[in-house]
DNA sequence: ATAAATTAGTTTATATTATAAACCAAATAA
DNA sequence: TTATTTGGTTTATAATATAAACTAATTTAT
């Protein structure tokens, strides 16, 4: 009946698909950092971080750098398994 | 800078993805076709056609089939290359 | 020393999007 | 003839995305 299976909707979503894209390649990377890799604002950075940290694919820290706030986030193990299985389902789409 | 593409928010929604997908492998169909395929309510595909319609993505017809209304369409040569470019960008994300 | 600008974000208001519920008209079945 | 089904459309609402406004601390310039 339905060919298509469901895509998460926390993942598509262009930010936060970004956003789990370079967490997935490397072991942590910084607020900042992020906010330049994608392009985004920093409001609808922090907006998006929060929802993959509430849904736990991402977890959040924030500590100082000299007398800087930082904040850094890397994926879990939660996120890596939900980021494969959007890409899977995706598959059926574009494939 | 920014390491991601834009993705064409008319293309990056599910159920108009699923649409384009089906559409992209088939010379034309028919809406109850599509709603069966992709599983969605008769009102929510009337309206994603519509959009993907007003963009020039798709082409809709209407006529009748014996005496039931039917509406039938097609992806055009604007969809296909939408669609491929689509699918370029998001590869981007999700490789 | 103090005013202005920068950095690193968060909160919140608004615009956009997605979705379902309600609806319509014609045809068919009971 | 009165339901029910088919094939949709319109419209109201819920959810989402985004930017603008804001906070608080830190530099930098005067």
């Amino acid at each position: 009946m339905n060919k298509f299976k469901e895509l998460d909707p926390l993942l598509h979503s262009q930010l936060r698909l970004a956003v789990m894209s370079l967490l997935i390649g490397v072991d942590s990377a910084e607020f900042v950092f992020i906010k330049e890799k994608t392009g985004a604002t920093a409001g609808n950075l922090s907006v998006q971080l929060d929802k993959l940290s509430t849904a736990g694919y991402i977890s959040v820290t924030k500590s100082f750098k000299g007398k800087k706030p930082v904040t850094t986030c890397s994926i879990t193990r939660v996120g890596i398994k939900a980021f494969e299985s959007y890409v899977n389902a995706l598959k059926q789409y574009i494939e």
